[in-house]
DNA sequence: GGATTAACCAACTATTTCAGTCAAGTATTC
DNA sequence: GAATACTTGACTGAAATAGTTGGTTAATCC
């Protein structure tokens, strides 16, 4: 597991994706614009969700990406290994045959973190990214009606709140 | 939040100087031939682990780095970003004045998935990995002593088992 | 059928980070 | 004062990140 830009871009990506694919194939283009990534950059990392199956793509005019599953069932951890391709974190090749055991030990410890991380992200959606985005964009659109004036309440709840169990 | 091999480095070695710290201090040799990191970029990290005032030095012959506080007052979270120096997450400088509001949204959603993983980092100390580690040390112990046939019996626990709730 | 749209693909470039090296210090102890 | 070991800064090669260019292919619209 590795967290870069890399995998928030994809996982922002993604978010639009489910976001706006309600009419429709949403085309790279449109994200592009939307979320300020290199259209490019978006063609390089849709490649490899499509190849590993989480979106699905139509081509021609009117055509774009589309997520291949609902939202619900496509979970965060999904997105950022599609495009990260995670390292090996042993070095050793993980193979056991360390030097007399003790190097690699804190490597296992650290990959024994890393499959946390994982297995933390394996249990957020995008769906449960949306809904959350969602409240906030109603959210906020409230406070920017109701309180015109400066004292810029940005009291939505955090993301904390719904952590899973 | 960011996750890479350069903050594995660094719990490793971090890690190795709670393991051997308890007669004086570890010099970065010891730790350097230990985890086989090379010792110039140790004193790289450890520049900065200093700067964060999470290891001590102490100059001279017989010299070497210490824990600021106990191991179980350390928590990984910390030494991951005393090293890798948290990059912006925004793009906007957080300021919220991004275009139409809609941008900054999946921005944020980012920014508090990291900051779960930063949560998640927290409640886990240098203690509780070597906790884990002196564990796993005996049992490996307890196998290799146990099984010199091929059995090849890794059923070491996981890390998992003690996850913070 | 031809123009348009937009996915697909590959090679190439610039920038940044990672990882390591080198060299010249300074403080401490023996 | 010599040895030890931390301290600092500048420098390097390799890799990953981010973006560019220039095409090809498939589908649709006119």
């Amino acid at each position: 597991m590795k967290l870069t830009t890399k995998g928030r871009y994809a996982v922002t990506a993604m978010l639009d994706l489910a976001l706006h694919g309600g009419e429709g194939p949403v085309s790279l283009a449109d994200i592009s614009a939307r979320q300020e990534i290199s259209l490019s950059y978006l063609e390089q990392l849709f490649s490899r969700l499509r190849r590993q199956k989480l979106v699905i793509s139509i081509r021609g005019p009117g055509g774009g990406y589309r997520l291949s599953r609902p939202a619900a069932d496509l979970y965060i951890a999904e997105v950022v290994d599609a495009v990260s391709e995670s390292l090996d974190t042993t070095r050793c090749g993980n193979k056991g045959d360390c030097q007399n055991g003790e190097k690699c030990l804190t490597h296992h410890l650290w990959s024994d973190l890393s499959d946390q991380i994982h297995q933390f992200l394996s249990e957020i959606s995008l769906g449960d990214l949306m809904r959350k985005h969602e409240i906030r964009q109603v959210a906020d659109r409230q406070n920017r009606l109701q309180s015109d004036n400066g004292s810029e309440t940005i009291n939505t709840e955090r993301l904390s709140d719904q952590a899973p169990a």
